[in-house]
DNA sequence: GTAAAAAGCGAATAAGTAGTCGCTTACAAG
DNA sequence: CTTGTAAGCGACTACTTATTCGCTTTTTAC
């Protein structure tokens, strides 16, 4: 009996209590699908996890994705936040370690995330796009572009921006997760620097 | 009613008849999986389109997760094989042009296997470690291992060889298998060549 | 042909699942 | 205090799932 993936939306918190609800509901889910994983986390699982009825949960999430995807949406505006700060202060000073501090964090905020992040990659195929992951994600492939072209004389000839772009993206995206998901016998500083040297050495002439 | 994973095994086939059955039981269960997913691969799914009986699929197999573990084990086993040959090959020229070769067979394979490749790299986790392509890539790997001990002296003095396998590995086969479920619009060949570069100025002076 | 063994069947079982609904409790305004 | 509404409850439904088991059919060996 699953619903359509836009079901209705329910009732809007209004009162503190039911705000706080809502606040638990989704901690509590974080916690249990970090835990079991989407098919271990039943409703009322969640539910009992949050210490409320399973009738609640469905006073204000149409259906059991919703609830992920409210999870996940969370998680997303964290990551933005941390990210966002960390983009303005690399904007500053040299691009080299701009970039470096950039990759330093995203590795470091997915190592705090490690749970989630496993959701995430195993998950999002069955969800659909995760609209505020890929914002996040065409946000920071931008800045790159813009420097790509604008040091174009700098780097290699036969470069085409959308090819390198992609090439870059999903080597520093996927090798991050990776490392963060398998945990290799590699500490977080020499993983920075080396994928720092290979995605450089790819670039430049 | 889920068993523990390492069940007790079942009949073993003994007769032309029901190693036919099994066989069909096998190619139902991966076009199920293949289409469907691992939750959508229902036993009663997979008989139907076996043209079996439910009750038949556990004379031979003590669980669902056993039939879907002999999918993909069938699965490495063909791309062993077909990795297999290819290897043989790439010994024998210079070895640029065999891993490239090598690379280019593996990113056409996987192409042609997409389906299963997704469900590999979304249940993977849940199954617990996958044998029998470990092997495969251990088998890679050692080659790669090799090659880099015996021609230290032709790349970076500051490569240490297990963070660099690691590296060159994951490179390799997380960004294959992206492209192929990903579908971005560069060419085979331009990916392949692309691939190279990155990997090869990575670890040259 | 006959009997034993192998293979196959499919209704039934037991456990879970997402989601509902009539009811009760807590709250806020007058 | 009363009354309308928001919040919360939990037994219940409709359904799916993996797995079993007593039975029938097919094959093999004699």
């Amino acid at each position: 009996m699953p619903r359509p993936p836009g079901a209705s939306p329910r009732r809007i918190p209004q009162q503190d209590r039911s705000r706080r609800t809502v606040e638990r509901i989704l901690d509590a889910a974080t916690r249990v699908l970090s835990e079991r994983g989407y098919e271990g986390a039943s409703t009322n699982r969640i539910a009992e996890a949050a210490g409320i009825s399973n009738g609640s949960l469905y006073q204000y999430f149409p259906n059991k994705d919703a609830i992920v995807v409210a999870v996940l949406d969370r998680f997303a505006d964290h990551l933005a936040d941390r990210l966002g700060a960390e983009i303005e202060a690399a904007m500053t000073g040299p691009w080299e370690a701009g970039g470096r501090a950039l990759l330093d964090a995203q590795i470091r905020l997915f190592e705090e995330h490690s749970d989630l992040l496993r959701l995430i990659v195993e998950q999002i195929p069955r969800l659909g796009p995760f609209d505020k992951l890929d914002a996040l994600q065409r946000r920071l492939i931008d800045i790159v572009r813009v420097y790509l072209l604008l040091n174009r004389d700098g780097f290699r000839e036969d470069l085409d921006v959308d090819t390198t772009i992609w090439i870059l993206a999903e080597t520093v995206g996927q090798l991050s997760i990776k490392y963060v998901l398998d945990r290799p016998p590699i500490p977080h500083d020499r993983m920075v620097a080396e994928l720092s040297e290979l995605v450089i050495r790819y670039i430049r002439k």
